[in-house]
Formats: C-alpha cells, structure tokens, sequence
DNA sequence: TTTATATACGATAAAAATAGTCGTATTTAA
DNA sequence: TTAAATACGACTATTTTTATCGTATATAAA
C-alpha cells in the first residue's frame, strides 16, 4: 500500500531524464530505450504532461518532449493528480457515495492523515527532490 | 495510487472502537456487525494487531478483544507495518532485484520522498490522530 | 463432560486496480 | 512522398487486493 503507480514512476524518470537534457527534444522512444520503459505506456504519460504544460511537445520527425519552464516548481500534489488524479490515502475523502457513513468512526483520523500528506506533497516541488 | 488498504481500513476502525469501550472484550463478530465489515478479514487483521502486541486476545464464549495499554503510543508507521509490511511508495526502497539500477535516475527522488512520508509517519501516533 | 462461542491460521477464489499492447489518426521534417 | 514522431481510444494481461472457506484450538457455561 502507499505505492506510486509505474505511470509516476515513469514520468519522474522521464521529467528527470529531460531536466538534465534541458534544452534538446527527446522523443519518447530514445526514454524508453533508455530505462527500458514500455514505449506506448511512457507515451500516454507524456501526453498527461504535456496537456497539463509540464513538458512541451513537437511532432514529426527530429520532435520529441522538452520540459516548459513550469517542470521545475511544479508540487509533486499536482505531479501526482495530473496522472493519477485526486490523491487521497481512502476514496471518502473526495468522494461520497460510502455505505458506512453513519457508523464510521474514522473519518476524523483519515482526515488528519490525509492532510497531513497532502501538506507534505504540497510543498515538495519537482525541483526540490532532483 | 497512495491508498491505504482495506486491512488498516478495518483496522483503525476496530481500535478505535475498542479504545472508546475500554476495559470491556469485545468480540470480532460484533465489531464486523456493528460496521459492516466482513468477519473472517477483520478476524484474521485482528489476530496481526494481537501478534503486535496492540490488543490482547481472549478465546472462548465472551472472549474477544481490548487495547493493550501499548496501544495508543504506537506510531502509524509502525501500525502500517504490522499490517502491511514495510512501508514505501516504490519497493526499491527495501528491495533489491532491480534491473534498471545502473541506469536509474530517480533513485534519489524517491528516497526523498520515501524518507519525507517516513517521517511523517513515525511521528504521529494512534493517540494523535483520534 | 458436552456444547456453543470465540480466536488462530493456512489455502483458495473472486474482484478490482494496474500495467501493457494494439490500431489508427495526425503532424511535419527531409 | 515517405518516415518518424505525437495523440488517443479500445482492449488484454497481470498483479494486487479483498473476501471466503475449512479446520484446529481454547474455554466458559450449561
């Protein structure tokens, strides 16, 4: 439990592996020969981040992804939710729809777990964990 | 992704409801009625805290559970764990087996983040978050 | 001493979430 | 015109999580 899903685990080695190569476009294939990343997987993921302005993409031959100028201060909470959406350690925290509502006596735990790992993700930018 | 598991779910629940009825045992059956969770899971989570020292065990008709007095100082972390094994958000933090080390690049990232939720964790108590 | 109620524990099955693949469309440099 | 690249939706496979089942053991109470 508490895991990070591959999609993150690949987009940190990606955004990491552009960071380093700053200026120059790279394409999703020369990544995932790289790291030995499956290519259609890396690939959707690149899309998440650069509709979300992470990674600025080019297409056609000699195209490829270079980071925008936002990469680098972006909150791992956002990193987080732009590839796997709302982050929260149990689905009651954002959703409804839970049976138990009435008898449940953890809400108030859960909630103080959560914000405390959102407070924590909140001020961790990509930048500061490179 | 960062969820925590069903087990601690039911978990938390039942110590905290054993630690709002105190000295009183208080069987598996009744707690799994009580909030609707499934009887043999909590059974077999239960037996996990009891092996941890958490609560105290009694078999027999009126047998059951209640908190030890361990209970309440014991970190999340080390709650987490009873439950689910070591806690890290990608397994190379305690396994080894990877084939990608050589050429790995977020090997630092994750060890940051890893150590920053540890931390987190190690220092909120079962107590501090009723 | 028998019975009913409880924990203990391993094996297995079902369901859900994650990971990976495939096919097709679009863009564009050479 | 062609080849190399991103874009995106549908589908399949794998893994993890969740739940169930069966059997053993302990013990309070009738």
């Amino acid at each position: 439990m508490l895991k990070i899903t591959r999609k993150v685990e690949y987009a940190l080695i990606a955004v990491r592996h552009l960071e380093e190569t700053s200026e120059k476009l790279v394409s999703v294939n020369e990544i995932s020969k790289l790291y030995g990343i499956p290519r259609e997987l890396l690939a959707k993921t690149m899309q998440k981040l650069a509709s979300a302005n992470i990674v600025k993409s080019v297409k056609g031959p000699r195209g490829g992804y270079k980071t925008t100028n936002k990469a680098a201060n972006t909150t791992l909470n956002d990193f987080f939710e732009i590839l796997e959406g709302p982050t929260a350690i149990m689905d009651c925290y954002f959703e409804s729809g839970c049976d138990h509502l009435t008898s449940c006596n953890i809400r108030t735990p859960i909630n103080k777990i959560n914000n405390s790992i959102r407070n924590l993700f909140d001020n961790l930018t990509l930048a500061d964990i490179s």
